[in-house]
DNA sequence: TTTATTAATGCAACACTGTTGCAATAAGAC
DNA sequence: GTCTTATTGCAACAGTGTTGCATTAATAAA
């Protein structure tokens, strides 16, 4: 089954309707997977394609019901608009959770997500404590390879 | 030595002014020293102790300032206002990291400091690939104990 | 296919956090 | 006490995101 399919089987199944602005916020991110892209960046592609014509309060609105239904992850840094993603494809919808572990480079920007992951064990320790509901978000910064030695 | 005067001492030694109202906010993050207190709550306890009247804005530069220096941490919670304590005394105005691991309980909104920390592992294998001058930020979130069980 | 219902949208206005420019004030050197 | 200028207060702005409400369009029903 195809993303795009799979997204709109969630919205019918959440009784939502099928928009040219939810699909077109489903495209943007479908073309940008390998990026996190903000709420102004997709409203800024959904408008250059000139496919259809939207409103930058419906790609807020959009991105948060996406969050919702599980459909997208959304990552804060600091100070920064929230950036957004598309999970993998047997995870939308799920309750599973994505990690959030990046990278950010203090000098070039860029965003290297990782996947190592060592935060259960602390998330285990707190369990033990009687914490639940548990959920996570780390952010490494510092300098890439490529800044670091330049 | 006192906290307070290690922070005048770093303010005279980068030919800073000690002036009432950086008095004031380090006062009111010395009586605060167990919580974490945003910019707003800073600037209405200076208000409210009626010592010495301030703008916000001087408290935002002042803070703004402090972590500069080193003298205070700002904290970032997913889309909240940035929360500042201060450091401490043996680390007031120094390079020495203070590890920022913070479990958030999403019903009663208390925050709770962890001082376990299994990040140096991630940061290791980052170096080893390049990376340099690190610094992270964790965040857990889900229910504490208290309401877990009610 | 047309009509009716109401979810979704567009627009304007607002809210929150934080920053900037600049004239007035006050810290502290002399 | 006077002078210099760092610091402050004020006003205005900027970025991100939310809310209320009238209008539009997606979809169910006729």
């Amino acid at each position: 089954m195809k993303k795009i399919d799979r997204i709109l089987e969630i919205l019918k199944s959440n009784c939502l309707r099928i928009t040219q602005t939810r699909i077109s916020v489903a495209e943007v991110l479908l073309k940008n997977e390998d990026k996190l892209l903000t709420s102004e960046e997709i409203f800024q592609l959904i408008k250059d394609s000139k496919a259809h014509k939207c409103d930058q309060v419906s790609v807020y609105r959009i991105l948060t019901k996406f969050v919702e239904l599980r459909i997208i992850e959304k990552n804060n840094f600091q100070g920064e608009a929230s950036k957004y993603s598309l999970r993998e494809l047997d995870k939308l919808g799920t309750k599973a959770l994505k990690h959030e572990h990046y990278f950010k480079c203090n000098r070039c920007q860029i965003i290297v997500p990782f996947t190592r992951c060592y935060v259960p064990k602390m998330e285990k320790e707190l369990r033990e404590s009687g914490y639940t509901n548990l959920e996570h978000h780390l952010e490494i910064k510092g300098l890439c390879p490529d800044c670091s030695s330049s």
